[in-house]
RNA sequence: GGCCCCGUCGUCUAGCGGCCCAGGACGCCGCCCUCUCAAGGCGGUAGCGCCGGUUCAAAUCCGGUCGGGGCUACCA
């Protein structure tokens, strides 16, 4: 699964590696879990490559238990150098001393001089007095009492490291030099730069990015909000509407520019512009972004976009009645009023399905009196017509006039016997393509049902 | 509870002591255009959480307060 706060993280993070000529690690911080669920990388690698972030950019993907090693050997150094120690303490015996579920740890065997065992987790022996600065690319500096620090746990009673600690070789060994990761992290950041310095290594450059929210300011959650990429793309949502939508949570090129083209918010962007307050993800923008880069397309680039919403087995029409021809005709006509791709499907629907669509909102709303003789009269009309758009709208014109209606009016009817429904396409251009024979045989047929009713 | 982060229109943001009785965008409202619906054009709506201080001058600096959030596992 790939959270919409990761996309976020990886999308900086991209853009800071190419203005630094960087290489982004892919590293899925689960030891054994993700092995065992290829979908999760998976999920993030297609994830990647939609937003354009393709496999040359990243390394990847990486897991912990491929570096165990030396996750042992650094573990057994910092205890070997006194400046990690032995615990057999269990979380009831914590919490039975300490009386709180929430404190940390006490201490307890500090000083015990346990070693190594069955059952005994590596606890760091945090400094006891001084504290401990992270100089944060988009926070400051933020202060850390050591004393506030506990002595938190390395490796596991069976051996095992824990991900804070597997996390800091790891970024050694793949000479990570900027963790740019979500704010969730920050607590987490004191604890692997006394990492770093107790093994004498220069820490990384840190930078902590806020959290997105859900309209309850609370952070997005995968199961109650819909925090998947793949989601968005599947609904329609163009990559680079994304992207750049994406971009502007906490973030905003000069100029009042909003929608730019992605080389220059890379080019222009810098981490330490990033404010640190969280942001909404107000997916109402997200969608206006989306029309403007549909709009924005060449027609033949938008026809292609709206591919996999045509396939057979998604089309609400049969198969066969499809016709690329006229689909292109009528994709010029919808490209201005299509936000999300999918909402092609039922403004095309009427020129491929045997019968429109009958929304019945719109018969009652449009099938009114005078209108079975003013569909008879049209019908009539059409008979002759050269078959264009503007002496179809001329002859309808001038029926609407007989009858005392304006065109606005007079048109109603018309375009709910074609096409089902009382919005759509422009009529004239959609009757010119629908054709003669097909457009007269749902006008007859809708002045049959009227008059049946009536 | 403890540690930490955050606080400009409903939302995303610009702003880094005078250019701001706060600018842009989405949303919303109105008008124009118009065969419906969009698109487009024009206009409008709405905000510096609060209280003190520093200063000739504060959205911008300082203190406090209130509010929101994150973390608090031998999870990642």
């Amino acid at each position: 699964m790939f959270h919409v706060g990761s996309a976020r993280s990886v999308l900086y993070n991209w853009a800071f590696a190419r203005h630094e000529g960087g290489t982004l690690v892919l590293r899925i911080e689960d030891t054994d879990a993700a092995r065992n669920r290829p979908e999760w990388t998976e999920g993030i690698i297609s994830a990647m490559a939609w937003l354009g972030i393709d496999g040359s950019q990243y390394e990847g993907p990486y897991f912990q238990s491929a570096n165990l090693g030396k996750h042992t050997e650094a573990a057994q150094r910092l205890y070997a150098e006194g400046r990690a120690y032995y615990c057999d303490c269990t979380r009831a015996d914590i919490v039975a001393r300490t009386g709180d579920q929430h404190h940390g740890y006490d201490g307890y065997c500090r000083d015990r001089g346990l070693g190594p065992g069955e059952g005994r987790a590596l606890r760091f022996r945090t400094p006891d007095e001084g504290a401990t600065v992270i100089d944060d690319l988009v926070r400051g500096k933020t202060v850390f009492e050591n004393s506030s620090i506990e002595d938190f746990v390395l490796a596991r009673g069976d051996g095992s490291v824990l991900f804070l600690f597997a996390n800091v070789v790891d970024d050694v060994e793949h000479r990570i030099t900027h963790v740019l990761r979500s704010e969730e992290h920050l607590p987490n950041a004191p604890k692997q730069q006394l990492l770093f310095e107790a093994l004498g290594l220069e820490p990384p450059a840190w930078g902590h990015l806020s959290i997105i929210v859900n309209e309850k300011r609370q952070k997005m959650s995968k199961r109650r909000d819909k925090a998947a990429l793949e989601a968005y793309r599947d609904e329609g949502y163009l990559a680079a509407a994304m992207r750049n939508y994406l971009m502007l949570l906490g973030w905003a090129p000069a100029g009042d520019r909003e929608i730019l083209p992605f080389d220059e918010m890379v080019a222009e962007f810098r981490i330490e512009d990033v404010n640190s307050s969280p942001a909404f993800f107000d997916v109402k923008k997200l969608r206006a972004f989306n029309g403007e880069y549909i709009r924005a397309m060449a027609v033949a680039d938008f026809i292609a976009a709206c591919e996999p919403w045509l396939r057979p087995d998604v089309v609400p029409w049969p198969a066969e009645k499809f016709d690329p021809v006229v689909f292109a005709e009528l994709a010029a006509l919808a490209q201005t009023r299509v936000a999300l791709l999918p909402e092609i499907v039922p403004m095309v629907d009427f020129a491929f399905l045997a019968d429109p669509v009958r929304d019945e909102a719109s018969w009652a709303k449009a099938m009114k009196e005078p209108a079975a003789e003013l569909l008879a009269e049209v019908a009539a009309a059409y008979e002759q017509v050269p078959w264009e758009a503007g002496p179809l709208r001329e002859r309808l014109e001038s029926v609407g006039t007989s009858f005392g209606l304006s065109l606005g009016k007079a048109q109603a009817p018309v375009r709910v016997a074609v096409t089902g429904r009382t919005v759509g396409l422009p009529l004239f251009e959609s009757l010119a393509v629908l054709g003669r024979q097909e457009t007269l045989r749902r006008i007859e047929s809708a002045r049959e049902r009227v008059t049946g009713l009536a």
